[in-house]
DNA sequence: TTTATTAGAAACCTTTTGGTTTCATGTCAA
DNA sequence: TTGACATGAAACCAAAAGGTTTCTAATAAA
C-alpha cells in the first residue's frame, strides 16, 4: 500500500480525526489524549500506534509519559496527492487547450 | 462519521486510489474500469458504489453503460480539511506571536 | 424475438479493524 | 524499597471490509 493510502486510511476514521484535532493544539501524552474519549486507553493507544506507523505522529519518551506530536508535513504530503488530481489540472488543461487553439489563429 | 472521514476512507485503499487515477484521465463505464484490474468486476463495482456513496464519484446511465465521473471538487474539499491542520496555522500562529510581542516594545 | 452485453444484487467466505480485559514493565515519589 | 502511575503487549471478540461466485434485469444488436 502506498504511503499516502496509509495516511488516508489513518485519517479516515472519526476517533483518529479527533486525535489529529487534539494534537493540532499541542503535544500530549497517551493518558491525556485518552481522557478525551469514552473508550478504553488501550483502544486509543492502538490508534496512536497506527498513526505512528504511517508517520503521521511522532513519539518522544519523557519520563514515564509518551508524548505524541502531529507531523503536519506528512498531512501536507497527503494533501499534495489530492491536489495532483484536483481542480488544478482541469484549469491547466483548459489553459493548454486555449494556447494550442490560439496557435492556429 | 464525518463527510471528510468517509472520503479519506475511500481514498485510503490502493484499488480505489488507482480508480481515481483512471477516472482523472477520463470518464469510464464499470467494465472498462474493471478491465484494469485482476479482480472480478463485482469487486470493482463495490468499490465504485462506496466511492459514489461518499460523493467522490458521480454516475450517469448511458444505454447499458454506467459512466463514472470523478468529483474533483469533493477531493478538494478533503484537501481543505487537511490544510486546516497543516503548516498553514503554524505560520499564522508564529505571525500572531510576533505581532503580540511587537506590541510590547 | 432471440442472443449477447453491461451491470446490480445476493449469499457467502476470510481477513482486517476497532474495541475489550488482563497482565507485565518502567518510572516517579513517598 | 514500596507503592502509585503511565504505558505497552497479548489474547480475545464482534463487526466491517474486501473478495468470490451465482443469479437477475436492462439494453443493444443480430
Amino acid at each position: 500500500m502506498s504511503k499516502t493510502a496509509q495516511i488516508f486510511k489513518a485519517m479516515g476514521e472519526p476517533t483518529r480525526q479527533q486525535i489529529i484535532g487534539l494534537l493540532a493544539r499541542r503535544d500530549m501524552g497517551v493518558g491525556e489524549i485518552a481522557g478525551h474519549f469514552s473508550m478504553s486507553r488501550p483502544a486509543v493507544a492502538k490508534h496512536l500506534a497506527l498513526m505512528r506507523r504511517c508517520g503521521l505522529l511522532e513519539m518522544s519518551v519523557q519520563g514515564r509519559e509518551h508524548i505524541h506530536h502531529l507531523r503536519r508535513d506528512k498531512m501536507h504530503e497527503a494533501g499534495q496527492w489530492i491536489e495532483q488530481f484536483s481542480l488544478f489540472w482541469d484549469e491547466k488543461l483548459a489553459d493548454l487547450k486555449q494556447i494550442v487553439e490560439s496557435e492556429h489563429e
